[in-house]
DNA sequence: TTTCCTATTGAACGCCTGTTCAGTTATAGC
DNA sequence: GCTATAACTGAACAGGCGTTCAATAGGAAA
């Protein structure tokens, strides 16, 4: 038997990556095989290789392409804002992208250890530059008077595992709405660095 | 060939837990191969099986350990300081805990879903009375009109996302000295959530 | 010196791993 | 209707996995 019906490229391919994300972040990439991620698909262990070159492929391109996407965002927001603005969008899109993306999240601060040299030091300058991103707020901030004068690099570390922490324990159609987090989440933040 | 030399119970036992738990936060439980943890005992695999009856229980152990040392620092604590001296001293602890161990609290938090359920629910047991304590503590402080007022299990869980992520970028030797990266610390979330 | 026992080896067990590939089928384009 | 090809199967590969266990070496106790 080979295709059961229809023409499947556009869409077996996606659905990979929709079961190894899931699967890797439910179990690990180390613990999760080829054959797992092939039976939530509904196909044989060998068909994935025609979406795919190899299993850490698979792994890096879902971690890349995470970290492409919230770049994406921030490249959105207005860049003429004043420090406290910028901050505010910052949390706010921080907040609002990983809420709906815990296994992207997971698996992006989890599965680093499991990337080759090369695609760890791809995903890793990519977070370097969201990292630096918030550092620049928080110095312009301080520089305008309108945040304390802190240590930038520890503090943006600080408010990003603040934020996106809210993983660990946000799920869907719980007892707050979504709106109400980020209130509380920006507020915390806020508070934090506020002059 | 058997024993090279001494009796080595209580040398090979501690060491296979030390190996054990470098490995796993390096690379990950499931990429770990009882073949790799003798390999740095400097044993054969076949050894381990005197000192664990197995993987999952080297695993679990060095878990359970871990949130009960945690537990233990919690209770030297004094107990009827105010809720700001109750705050600050949760909140150094916690960061003076975590700072030297980065391989264990890694591992705790990285390796939940490698745990059977029944593991699973003896550490998630502890880890949910650490959190209580720092809600209460925020609960008690907002009553007092030390702290504001805010919503304890959220602010708690942002809080300790915070002070646990000092772990992702602090190196032993680095530019901070530990007692200022405290400092830091007990400055932000002071700020959060002082009234 | 002999005996006992703990710590350890090294081989073996059945099973699972990522990956390759010749063969097969269903579809798209002509 | 025919053909080319993309999509997929199923078997095979070599190697690694966790775990067991009879055999054995070496120190401790007598």
């Amino acid at each position: 038997m080979a295709r059961k019906q229809g023409s499947h490229a556009g869409i077996t391919g996606p659905k990979v990556r929709e079961a190894a994300l899931r699967l890797f972040a439910r179990h690990g990439y180390a613990a999760v095989s080829m054959r797992q991620i092939a039976a939530v698909v509904g196909v044989q262990a060998g068909a994935l290789y025609t979406y795919t070159p190899d299993k850490q492929s698979l792994l890096s391109d879902l971690m890349l392409e995470h970290m492409r996407e919230l770049m994406a965002t921030l490249a959105e927001a207005p860049g003429d804002a004043g420090p406290l603005a910028a901050l505010e969008g910052f949390v706010r899109n921080h907040i609002r992208f990983h809420l709906p993306r815990a296994d992207a999240v997971f698996v992006s601060y989890m599965e680093l250890r499991n990337l080759t040299p090369e695609n760890f030091a791809r995903v890793e300058a990519l977070r370097r530059q969201y990292e630096a991103v918030l550092e620049a707020i928080l110095e312009r901030g301080a520089e305008a008077g309108m945040l304390r004068r802190v240590d930038a690099r520890v503090t943006a570390m600080a408010l990003i595992a603040l934020m996106t922490g809210v993983t660990n324990w946000y799920r869907e159609g719980g007892r707050l709405p979504r709106a109400e987090i980020e209130e509380i989440y920006w507020d915390l933040v806020r508070r934090a660095v506020a002059a």
